[in-house]
DNA sequence: AGGTCAACCTGAGCGC
DNA sequence: TGCGCTCAGGTTGACC
């Protein structure tokens, strides 16, 4: 169920047990998930070995020393599970690790590592997506070419966003899920930046005052890097535990908190549920104006 | 062109 | 226990 902070959580876990080991043999257990895996997967990834791992939005990307970048989405349910002995790069990491668990319903590929480390990703829902392309090109794929800047990066600034706000009929809520606009927000953490901002999530983009737009900016990187933080230190839990990666207990301000007292120091609000776009949005119709 | 919404899937939780 | 219903953190593409 991840969004940009959970998908850096579960790229970051992966990392030292993917980079610099080789992909010894590859399980495709099925032709598809959103859409049809890419051709001979399973053989394209035997024998490559993993050079770096990066994250664009919520995708990862797996460049090979085969220059074939493997992409990776999770979608709503994707799921990666970490197991076996995990030695790698000389590190040994083995005690932080169960044993290859019983295949689990919704295995759909399984990387076997030379280190003997196991990489499976498991997808009830099937919404997430898997592609390979050449590295080089990585950038032009189609999934990937109209994102718009990272949240975390230079290209999000006051004057951007007041840029494609501007004249806009859509609620700010739609706006900041957009992709196009902003890449790697989710329907939580949307909630949690407009009620931090006290925006409403039904405010039309071109109604926010240049005062509002720059207060979004540095609440949208609070509340990413604070998540990014908290499953930085939850991972190593669940390491520990059953190496799944990426599912961690987070407070949250007002998602999925209908009903409750809104969290703003003296506001007498009650968290309230309405539907935008078919999907929730949480928020307190006191202080979010 | 810009905005809204159904559709893709399975599973969990809840009321009866 | 079980059935039926609703909802779920994402994204595309068809439609207004």
């Amino acid at each position: 169920m991840p969004e940009l902070p959970e998908v850096e959580t579960v790229r970051c876990g992966l990392v030292p047990v993917m980079e610099g080991a080789l992909i010894l043999r590859a399980e495709v257990n099925r032709p598809d998930l959103r859409w049809p895996l890419p051709d001979r997967m399973a053989e394209r990834l035997t024998g490559a070995t993993v050079v770096t791992l990066r994250r664009r939005s919520k995708y990862i990307l797996v460049d090979l020393s085969s220059d074939e970048t493997l992409l990776i989405h999770l979608g709503m349910s994707g799921r990666m599970l970490i197991s076996g002995p995990a030695v790698t790069s000389g590190k040994v990491l083995g005690q932080f690790y169960h044993d290859h668990p019983a295949p689990q319903k919704h295995d759909h590929i399984i990387l076997i590592m030379d280190s003997g480390a196991r990489i499976t990703f498991n997808d009830a829902r099937r919404f997430g997506m898997m592609d390979l392309m050449p590295t080089h090109a990585a950038d032009q794929h189609k999934l990937l070419s109209g994102l718009g800047p990272e949240p975390l990066g230079n290209g999000l600034n006051a004057a951007y966003l007041a840029l494609r706000f501007a004249g806009r009929a859509t609620p700010i809520k739609s706006a900041l899920l957009d992709q196009h606009l902003i890449a790697g927000l989710g329907n939580i953490y949307v909630c949690e930046v407009l009620h931090r901002a006290h925006i409403a999530p039904t405010r039309l983009t071109g109604s926010l005052t240049q005062t509002e737009i720059a207060r979004l900016v540095p609440l949208i990187r609070d509340v990413l890097t604070e998540a990014i933080a908290a499953g930085g230190s939850s991972l190593r839990d669940y390491r520990q535990t059953d190496g799944e990666l990426g599912y961690f207990q987070h407070r949250f301000r007002v998602y999925d908190r209908e009903g409750e007292p809104c969290p703003t120091p003296r506001c007498k609000g009650t968290i309230t549920r309405i539907t935008q776009s078919a999907r929730s949005s949480y928020f307190c119709p006191i202080c979010q104006l």
